[in-house]
RNA sequence: GCGCCAGUAGCUCAGUUGGAUAGAGCAUCGCCCUUCUAAGGCGAGGGUCAGGGGUUCGAAUCCCUUCUGGCGUACCA
């Protein structure tokens, strides 16, 4: 139930001295519940009136008071410097949420606002030819959030793993493999022996400058189809990808296409083209390049001055082959915020050329990890490695499981699950943007606010409604006399659910359901130690009901935010 | 140099779009398992909201400015 909008209308019906309809935008859920559900700070009536915001709130409330029903929403209102504090009427309000919950179960917090719209999310992207470190963990986890988001206002998705297959960096293994490689222990170790070669040529290419131009050369070879180059480049994909497949998988993010970078290296050409026949492009030292100097976005490069292409030709080709494919309706990257400019370089130059799909484009960018020794670089070698992390995360709940002696049917699957929320909650903690100290100690600290204390207080509801075993008639449920202790606060955080939802897809801010997801469960811990569901054998039914619909948010939160639901741990 | 982003408790972060006494977790120190899962609950200490101006009934939040850190700024992605 929207309360706010619930409460006014029922001032509606009173009548007032002010006509309060003029500032319903004033209105605002209260912060503390004991300053009432809904509040109207009075200063800004105050200076239309010329009266005191404390006399108006007080003319106001004594107008209400008088007016309040038995039956009525609201049930008291109250003048407290400057404010006037409304108060629901609580049993009413229970009711109606818990009902809700109840009854649309799976359904609460759904919408069909975009239905029969499309959204193409580009995200993860990985290079196959390295290790998925901790800074890639955002673009994966943020990207199938925001797609299990979508999904929840009404979109058809579309998930791309627009894999880094091919560029330079290709190159640049070709040359360390030419120097220091041999092909028995590449294909022996796969990207264990890959990852070696690419920091290797790193390291010597910090002092001698001519092991990039190679790199260039060879890359430059791959782009003009040279078999030799070709055939290598494929190889050393083909012998990582798994890698990374396995890894996306565990996470559990799936793509409906691993179309990569190197599906486009034959598409590029009209792209240049029909930018050369638009007038847009210009030769600058060698290379070809649009010059968005006017919309203060620099010079974007197009062709290098050896001829090959860069990122943003085939992002171009790329977004291209997408809208003809999936004709989407918004197209979401998700990535590093130091990509920032290339993308709005490229939403320009499709804005330039006047494309269908202009407008549409949106980049979803995040702040950067670094770890407390300092950056994290793939040609450091291996650090802070996500199947590190996860393997971590599963000793350590197999630890705690051990410890405490909890008896799971699958102790592996319950300590993996306990694994992939950690990882996932260690991305979505935050709000985006925020650069982030990578600790990994700390990701693995189970003590509050963590994913496995969510989880925990999902298996203590399961727990209790199967000890309970109990059918609720909802139409039997009564929640007179309810206080804030014993649910009712919790039942109004439960009802946050939904606009929490909205506000997500909006801001593109995954950590604004994981944090309402944290406040219920530190509030239904409250309610837990305050109130005994079962007491000597006798199930109290309203309780019981709340447990339910906190059962429910939870489920319903838990499958966007991508952390697995344990119904015993 | 220019541009973008950030700066809140010892640490990591919230702060509902300008509202009431700035809140959580971690860490530290106490208390609570013969009753529904202690990966839990309760309590204590801890603050110049980076500094300085301004806007107004009212600012962590908006504007200006200085400082600090990160990123970007033409042949990487």
């Amino acid at each position: 139930m929207n309360l706010k909008n619930e409460v006014l209308q029922e001032l509606k019906k009173f009548d007032l001295t002010y006509n309060l309809s003029d500032f319903e935008n004033l209105f605002v859920l209260s912060v503390d519940a004991k300053n009432g559900d809904v509040c109207l700070p009075c200063f800004m009536l105050a200076k239309q009136f010329k009266t005191a915001p404390n006399i108006i709130a007080q003319n106001l409330c004594d107008e209400i008071a008088k007016q309040v029903s038995k039956n009525g929403l609201i049930e008291k209102v109250e003048a407290v410097n400057g404010y006037l504090n409304i108060f629901a009427n609580k049993e009413m309000v229970a009711k109606k949420i818990v009902t809700e919950i109840l009854t649309e179960k799976q359904n609460f917090g759904k919408f069909d606002l975009y239905k029969g719209k499309t959204v193409v999310l580009d995200y993860s992207s990985v290079n196959l030819a390295k290790y998925m470190h901790i800074g890639h963990l955002k673009t994966t986890i943020i990207g199938l959030v925001m797609k299990n988001i979508c999904k929840q206002v009404g979109y058809k998705t579309i998930s791309i793993n627009y894999v880094g297959d091919y560029g330079t960096p290709f190159g640049k293994m070709i040359t360390a493999y030419k120097h220091w490689g041999n092909k028995e222990d590449v294909e022996k170790r796969g990207v264990d022996a890959v990852q070696d070669l690419y920091v290797k040529f790193n390291q010597v290419a910090e002092t001698d400058e001519s092991l990039n131009d190679e790199a260039r050369l060879w890359f430059k070879k791959i782009e003009e189809g040279d078999k030799e180059a070709v055939e290598l480049s494929n190889w050393i994909i083909e012998l990582c990808r798994g890698e990374v497949e396995r890894l996306c998988n565990e996470l559990g993010a799936k793509f409906d296409s691993w179309r990569g970078e190197r599906y486009y290296s034959d598409k590029m050409q009209p792209v240049i083209d029909e930018l050369k026949a638009a007038g847009l492009t210009k030769v600058s030292e060698g290379a070809t390049v649009v010059d968005l100097e006017e919309y203060g976005l620099g010079v974007a490069l197009i062709q290098k001055s050896d001829g090959t292409s860069l990122y943003l030709t085939r992002d171009l080709a790329a977004v291209e082959d997408r809208y003809k494919n999936y004709k989407f309706d918004k197209a979401i990257y998700v990535t590093d915020i130091a990509q920032k400019l290339h993308f709005k370089q490229l939403f320009k130059i499709v804005e330039l050329l006047k494309k269908p799909y202009a407008g549409k484009l949106e980049h979803l960018a995040y702040g950067r990890y670094s770890l407390p020794t300092g950056k994290i670089a793939s040609r450091m070698g291996k650090q802070a490695l996500l199947k590190d992390l996860l393997e971590a995360g599963i000793n350590k709940s197999k630890e705690i499981m051990k410890e405490r002696g909890t008896k799971v049917s699958d102790a592996n699957l319950v300590s993996k699950q306990v694994a992939v929320g950690a990882i996932s909650f260690e991305a979505l903690k935050y709000e985006k943007v925020k650069d982030t100290v990578y600790d990994m100690e700390a990701s693995l600290n189970f003590d509050g606010e963590t994913s496995p204390y969510m989880q925990y207080t999902y298996a203590r509801c399961c727990s209790i409604i199967e000890k309970a075993n109990t059918n609720i008639n909802l139409k039997e449920v009564d929640f007179k006399n309810i206080t804030s202790a014993e649910g009712f606060d919790l039942i109004k955080l439960l009802n946050k659910f939904p606009q929490t939802i909205l506000d997500a897809y909006e801001k593109q801010e995954p950590c604004l359901i994981v944090r309402l997801l944290m406040d219920i469960a530190s509030e239904f811990n409250k309610f837990y130690t305050n109130n005994r569901i079962i007491d000597n054998g006798v199930v109290n039914i309203k309780y019981l009901s709340v447990v339910n619909a906190v059962k429910i948010i939870f489920e319903n939160g838990f499958k966007i935010v991508n952390i697995p639901a344990i119904s015993k741990m």
